[in-house]
RNA sequence: GGACGAUUAGCUCAGUUGGCAGAGCACUGGCCUCACAUGCCAGGGGUCACUGGUUCAAGUCCAGUAUCGUCCACCA
């Protein structure tokens, strides 16, 4: 009836519509219960799910399942990022694929147009999602662009505008010529570059540059102030002659030249340099731009205007080399500064733009996490952390681009004011004059930085935002840590006066099976769709929770996978076991029956894992979970106890019977709530067909400790029988005797233990396929292998299938190890220092290894003795 | 230039407070044993990068070295 392989397919696609619609992801705006909240990193509308979300989404469902499973009003709370610039992109492709550009449309259609290109294929993620089994509130779901979302946003705008906190100002900024927009500092990624330093002429002074074509733009020579060699020349002017005749520049003593670098001058460009820009401020030297947004050469450039910035580098080098103005050219390796979106270098310019003043922000979000308000797992991040915030600058919030939050600012130009404000102004509060408005609209990340109170009805006062502030943990990579959780961070403190989440857990990146980097230019991205296609979500979620160990990338290969693809089967199969076997059984009697040494050891096993679990999810140490509980499934419930249970449910006593099905049930029953988060289908699926308490395994209770007691007694004495079985298996392998054959063994038990043994001879009969005797007073039989397990000797009689030889072998390679053994352990017992400082309780134990282990290996040589005369 | 991380079995990686090294895969041998060959049983395999130090005891703590990697950064 039941397949024996689990089809992942349909009991997916069957379970993630039912809970959804019995309400099961949805959490209450107010509880009783305590809350557990996380926020997802909303994904870009244009993206569709990777490797990155699949991991970070299967992080954040295990907390959000464990938790709602534990009774906590439980709320992970979905949406999308309107992603300014990607978005624009994509759009602006479709539209020259019809041979159009946004110009064309103008601003107010371009917008409509990103709109409907949002609600045509903007939830391709979403979907994806739900394939993914993320549990997530959806009737909540929000969209940084939501009006709620926009209302927050001018909020908090208006408001940073009037504490003086958000301001204007002509300041070097970096420009992408190519996106046509500012670009945060954050946005400039850094790569190393094959370069040239060129060393110029400058007057009776020389210096070296790698951006000769600024040179048009200098407004200065700066040296260090204590620099000797360029004392006398100090707030003179020079004259120089240059490419485009003679000019005469100022000298200006500034710290921030070093004067071991090159010639210890440098050649100020204020208009495009950041260093420059600020020993030009400190001097009054004036800006000269030369090169323009489109990234060429400006008016200002004389003959080379026009020309691409890169063409004029040439071409000036070319022209002064000519006028013997360059001394010498150096290659030269340096960073240069590239768009993180399009890699185009950026160009450092002078223009007006909107900043935050983040540093009193900075301060109290840095000091969140230092009092611990805050906890950043692993706590190595706290430290970047910090050093991002000690030495913040101002954030450049502006972005010239059509698709975002427009700053609300409106420009009088009769009077010259700017207005910034809470509702749609038409005419000037001042002199009554038309308004222009600005144009510009917010960096992304500005929303973002509010998603966790805005999603929840801020600026309202909403039950949900009461209920739910400060969020419990946010779950997301190291490569967002500065765009978006310092800044949630100085948001959320600001304006909420409470931190926005308690914890941060920071993941690592998914690479491909050889480290690399997964991305399209290299052609190594695996597609996390096809991936549950092929081995099923539960595979694919468990494989990821185990691997997520913290602080290390996890490299993701397709054997893993497969390796837990098969763990899903194992568990499918042990269910298989279990359910067909499950005639006659009576959930309310079957307790009564006295438990089997077995039952009370895989009820403990069980506590113990429940235990491990519980502590290693509350670390975050998903690995660790997901680990513990593969090993008790597979190792100890498999391997062991179900290769015990059918003993009785395949004999003929009725109680033992009853009472292994109960234990069957009862074991396995709790491990599928406490797997469930990892693997929600099949548990669920399983689930419905075991005996049960409730409607769905979801809202059924996570596992405490408490539901069973770890049971020492029993450990020990199944440590006992597991290790004679596994024994009397090896000496079976050893000596290649088939599997088919039964040995005759006997147990020769210390004193002590020999009731133990007596009572679970039917079961190491039945496990080590033997027939045993058990006899404290037993001799070594003629022709037999010998076994020392702890105190208990095991004879194997091999009469008829035994090789002398290669029981000799056996028994030496054992009295090596051993040897080895002792000798470690006298050593450490024959130094004073140890006997005299280590506690008592570990040298007593020394004590006693060794006594058993000097026994075990009397034992042994005996034995070999034996064999050299040939057998008794 | 600064900061951080990594180095443990053939491969990929665990190893939380110091107390004789673990997993998965791969490998070897034997098994289609009535849940599962996506399986079962047994086995081999490690100077925990290197050098010193602290300690009765170091993969674990400290210092340094080497190699790899990541992030940050206004030496033109």
């Amino acid at each position: 009836m039941i397949p024996d392989r689990y089809e992942p397919s349909a009991v997916e696609a069957r379970w993630y519509p039912e809970w959804e619609q019995r309400g099961y992801f949805r959490a209450e705006a107010e509880s009783r219960a305590p809350a557990y909240c996380i926020v997802i990193p909303p994904p870009n509308i244009t993206g569709s799910l990777h490797m990155g979300h699949a991991f970070t989404f299967t992080l954040q469902d295990v907390l959000t399942r464990m938790k709602r499973m534990d009774g906590f009003n439980t709320l992970w709370l979905p949406g999308t990022d309107h992603a300014g610039i990607a978005t624009q992109y994509v759009v602006e492709r479709q539209l020259a694929a019809e041979g159009k550009t946004k110009e064309d449309l103008g601003r107010e259609e371009f917008v409509r147009r990103v709109w409907r290109w949002k609600e045509e294929s903007g939830g391709t993620i979403i979907r994806q999602l739900r394939r993914l089994g993320a549990s997530c509130d959806w009737s909540r779901l929000r969209f940084t662009m939501d009006p709620g979302l926009s209302r927050a946003v001018r909020e908090v705008f208006v408001t940073l505008w009037e504490e003086g906190l958000i301001y204007r100002d002509d300041y070097i900024v970096n420009w992408c010529p190519r996106c046509q927009t500012v670009l945060a500092d954050l946005e400039v990624e850094r790569e190393e570059r094959d370069g040239e330093f060129v060393y110029i002429k400058y007057g009776p002074l020389s210096l070296g540059t790698v951006r000769p074509e600024t040179k048009l733009g200098d407004t200065g020579v700066a040296v260090h102030p204590d620099d000797p060699r360029y004392r006398q020349y100090v707030g003179r002017d020079i004259d120089i002659e240059s490419v485009d005749g003679p000019v005469r520049i100022r000298v200006v003593a500034d710290e921030a030249v070093d004067p071991e670098f090159g010639t210890g001058v440098i050649k100020v460009t204020p208009g495009h340099d950041p260093v420059d820009f600020e020993i030009g401020r400190r001097h009054n030297l004036p800006i000269r731009s030369v090169i323009g947004f489109d990234g060429k050469m400006t008016a200002l450039a004389g003959r080379y205007a026009g020309l691409d910035r890169f063409e004029a580098r040439r071409r000036i080098v070319e022209d002064m080399q000519r006028l013997g103005l360059v001394e010498r050219i150096e290659p030269y390796r340096h960073a240069v500064g590239l768009c993180y979106r399009c890699k185009t270098v950026v160009e450092p310019l002078v223009s007006k733009q909107w900043f935050v003043n983040v540093k009193p922000l900075a301060e109290a979000a840095d000091a969140a996490v230092r009092e611990g308000r805050i906890t950043i797992i692993p706590t190595g991040w706290a430290k970047t952390y910090h050093q991002w915030m000690e030495n913040i600058r101002p954030w450049t919030i502006s972005r010239q681009l059509w698709w975002g939050h427009r700053i609300p600012a409106w420009y009088c130009d009769t009077d010259g004011s700017v207005h910034v404000s809470r509702t749609d102004l038409t005419e000037c509060p001042k002199c009554g004059g038309p308004l222009r408005p600005e144009h510009d609209v917010l960096d992304t990340w500005f929303s973002s930085a509010l998603w966790p109170f805005s999603t929840l009805g801020w600026p309202d006062d909403t039950a949900d935002l009461r209920t739910f502030y400060p969020t419990s943990v946010l779950v997301t990579g190291f490569d967002i840590l500065f765009f978006w959780v310092a800044r949630m961070a100085m948001m959320g403190l600001h304006f909420m006066k409470e931190v926005p989440f308690r914890d941060v857990y920071i993941h690592a990146l998914v690479r491909d099976a050889e480290g690399q980097k997964m991305s399209k230019s290299k052609g190594n991205v695996v597609d996390p769709l096809s991936v549950m296609e092929r081995f099923g979500t539960d595979a694919f979620r468990f494989t990821l929770a185990a691997l997520a160990a913290q602080g290390r990338d996890i490299r993701l290969s397709e054997q893993r996978i497969e390796g837990f693809r098969n763990f899903a089967n194992k568990l499918w199969n042990a269910a298989r076991l279990v359910l067909t076997n499950l005639e006659g059984y009576d959930a309310a009697r079957a307790p009564a029956a006295t438990p089997a040494l077995a039952d009370r050891w895989i009820e403990g096993r069980l506590a113990e894992t429940i235990g491990v679990v519980r502590e290693a999810l509350d670390a975050y140490r998903f690995n660790d979970a997901a680990s513990a509980i593969y090993q008790f499934l597979w190792n100890d419930y498999c391997d062991w106890y179900l290769e015990i249970a059918k003993r009785s449910l395949y004999g003929d006593d009725t109680a033992a019977r009853a009472r292994t099905q109960h234990t069957l049930v009862t074991v396995l029953e709790p491990t599928l709530r406490l797997l469930h988060p990892f693997m929600p289908f099949i548990t669920e699926e399983i689930w419905q067909r075991l005996p049960h308490v409730g409607d769905s395994i979801m809202v059924a209770p996570y596992p405490r400790g408490g539901d069973a007691r770890t049971d020492a007694g029993a450990d020990a004495a199944m440590a006992a029988v597991m290790g004679v079985v596994t024994a009397i298996r090896n000496i079976r392998g050893e000596m290649r005797v088939p599997p088919g054959v039964k040995l005759t063994v006997t147990i020769r038990p210390p004193a002590t233990d020999g009731v133990l043994f007596s009572e679970q001879r039917p079961l190491v009969e039945a496990l080590a396929r033997a027939a045993v005797t058990v006899d404290a007073n037993a001799t070594r039989p003629r022709q037999s292998a010998l076994a020392v397990v702890g105190v208990a000797e095991v004879y194997v009689d091999l009469a008829g299938v035994v090789d002398v030889g290669a029981e000799r072998q056996r028994l030496e390679k054992e009295i090596r190890r051993i040897d080895e053994t002792i000798a470690f352990t006298r050593a450490k017992l024959a130094r004073p220092d140890f006997v005299e400082r280590a506690p008592a309780e570990i040298v007593e134990k020394e004590r006693e290894k060794l006594g058993e282990q000097e026994g075990v290996r009397a034992k042994l040589v005996a034995s070999l003795g034996w064999i050299d005369d040939g057998g008794r």
